[in-house]
DNA sequence: ATATTTTTGTTGACGCGTTAACAAAAACGT
DNA sequence: ACGTTTTTGTTAACGCGTCAACAAAAATAT
């Protein structure tokens, strides 16, 4: 993987989880959450979807999930489904509404993608490696700090 | 202004408002949540914040900040005082209790902020550089993103 | 001076996600 | 096979902040 594509992994990630994005985001999908949007997402690359998996991915609780996933059923945009040898688990697939959010997510975001990649090389080779070591050891430090917090609430 | 400054002052927005911070801050102020520490900051830090200034100031709206100007008043951290000649504007002042929390986290503050500076220098005045352009030149590239947005909703 | 407009703060209804408690199903131990 | 434990999803109560509607005070216009 190249290096303007690990820092913009990084990237991506301050941006979508950052107040920022939450209230800066393209306002072409009203009437969705980024939230939901999110969720169409995870449902629209994953296999057998079910709420523990959706929560856990997603870093929200299972509660959390379990509203949202009926808000995108009353609003057509996913369903569920069972498997026929489990009455526990419940998967969810996109709708055709559901996918059509799911691929103009996936067309923004490349968007936002190209656009930053052209942004990117405005910088030398050695201005990137720069850059990325920055945003590897940033990302270290805060790995080793929630690490110590960890340790710390034990 | 030195260039360690400059970004840092860009990161530490970067964390502040974001998520990341927001699940893995120090635990040391709990009972008081991050919005009300960033309120009691600017009052602290402000000569008469009013409802309107502080809701301005913290990018919230005025319900909000009243609601939790009240909150702040019932854990008595922060208390009201109005100006004789303006019986309008409500102002506010910190007690002890809301000076000693604005105290400890301008503490956390600091602390965080000499780490980041002691982290800085690992780089090269070249690499410092390399940094700076690119922190800003994303900065400029969200502003300009945002007025669109701003642009396209008129 | 008085009428109109603007500013300021509050309240109620709402949306969103959390925690806690729970029932049903599955997994496990023996 | 049966009792216990774990997993899974749901629900109610709650906290937080928004929006909309509002009353009171201040600013402005005439």
């Amino acid at each position: 993987m190249n290096q303007a594509l690990k820092i913009l992994d990084i990237f991506i990630k301050i941006q979508e989880y950052s107040d920022v994005f939450q209230h800066k985001r393209d306002g072409l999908l009203d009437e969705i959450s980024l939230t939901e949007v999110h969720c169409i997402d995870y449902i629209g690359m994953t296999d057998h979807p079910n709420v523990t998996k959706i929560s856990e991915q997603m870093g929200l609780t299972r509660a959390g999930i379990s509203k949202i996933s009926k808000r995108l059923i009353s609003k057509g945009l996913i369903e569920s489904y069972q498997d026929p040898d489990n009455k526990k688990e419940i998967y969810f697939r996109l709708t055709e509404g559901g996918q059509s959010v799911y691929d103009e997510h996936k067309k923004i975001h490349n968007k936002v993608r190209q656009e930053w990649l052209a942004f990117f090389e405005h910088y030398s080779d050695n201005e990137k490696a720069t850059i990325l070591r920055f945003f590897t050891e940033i990302n270290d430090l805060f790995d080793g700090k929630s690490a110590d917090k960890i340790e710390k609430e034990k």
